[in-house]
DNA sequence: ATGATTGCTACTGATAACGTAGCAATCAAA
DNA sequence: TTTGATTGCTACGTTATCAGTAGCAATCAT
C-alpha cells in the first residue's frame, strides 16, 4: 500500500506501490477480465484466468480489495469506481499491444534475413 | 513474447504477453526510471532501483531488449521508440496514483472512525 | 437428504527473486 | 605499467512467490 514500504519499494511512493501491486502475477489480468467480461464468481474467474491456482487468485483478490479496485457483492466479484479508473489507463494497451506484436514480427523477420 | 505461450498465458494474446512481461518484478519500474531519469549504466540503474539484485536486473534488461522497449548504447541503457510509446500509457498513472493514495487514506480513516 | 455451487484453505513441489561475492574487460591516470 | 576505478555482468545459497491438486464448510435448490 502507498505510504508504507512494499516489496520492490522502500520509499512508499504511490507509483511504485501501484507498480508493485500490478506487477504481481495475474493482477492486471484479473482486472482486465473483470472489466471486459463482467462480474464473476471466484470459480468463474479461475476459469477465465486459464486455471490460475486458487491460492494466488485469493491473494490477488484480497490485495485488490484492500486497494479498492474490486469488491465482492452478491453478483460475485466486481470492479469498483477506482478499479474502472485504473482500467481506463490499461484499456488502450489492448490495441497498442497488437501493433507491438506486429512490430516485433517485422523485427524478427529482418533479423532472419540479415 | 506475443504469439507464443508465456507464463500466465497459453493463448499468446499480445495483451496477455504484455501483461506477463510488465507483470514481472521491476519491469515497469525500470522503464519508468529510464524514461524519467534518462540513460543509465547497469550500476546506475541498480542504484535507482533501490538495490535490485543484478541477477534480476539483468533478466529484466534482456527481456525488455527482446521486446524492443530498451536498448544498450555507449551512453548506457536507453528506451527505444517502442518503449517511449509504452511509457506514454504508463506516465499518466504517476499523477493518478497520488489521487489513489489519497482516496485510500480517506477510506482507512473512515474505517477507523466507524 | 442429496447434489450442485461457491469461496475458500492446506499441502507439496517448482519457479522466481534476493543478496552477497567476485570476475573479466575497459579506461584513465600515476 | 601497475594501480585504481568503472562497467557489465555471472555464481551461488537463501528466501519468497507461484503452480497444481485435494478437500472442506457454507449456502442453496432440488
Amino acid at each position: 500500500m502507498p505510504g508504507s514500504p512494499v516489496r520492490g519499494s522502500k520509499t512508499g511512493k504511490p507509483i511504485m506501490a501501484l507498480f508493485d501491486l500490478l506487477g504481481r502475477n495475474w493482477s492486471m489480468g484479473v482486472l482486465w477480465i473483470l472489466c471486459t467480461v463482467g462480474p464473476l464468481t471466484f470459480r468463474g474467474l479461475q476459469e477465465q484466468c486459464e486455471g490460475i491456482s486458487p491460492t494466488v487468485l485469493n491473494m490477488r483478490l484480497k490485495e485488490m480489495r484492500q486497494a479498492d479496485f474490486i469488491t465482492h457483492t452478491s453478483d460475485g466479484y466486481v470492479v469498483t469506481a477506482m478499479g474502472l479508473e485504473l482500467f481506463a489507463f490499461l484499456e488502450p494497451l489492448g490495441y497498442w499491444s497488437l501493433e507491438w506484436a506486429e512490430h516485433l514480427e517485422k523485427l524478427n523477420k529482418e533479423l532472419k534475413e540479415a
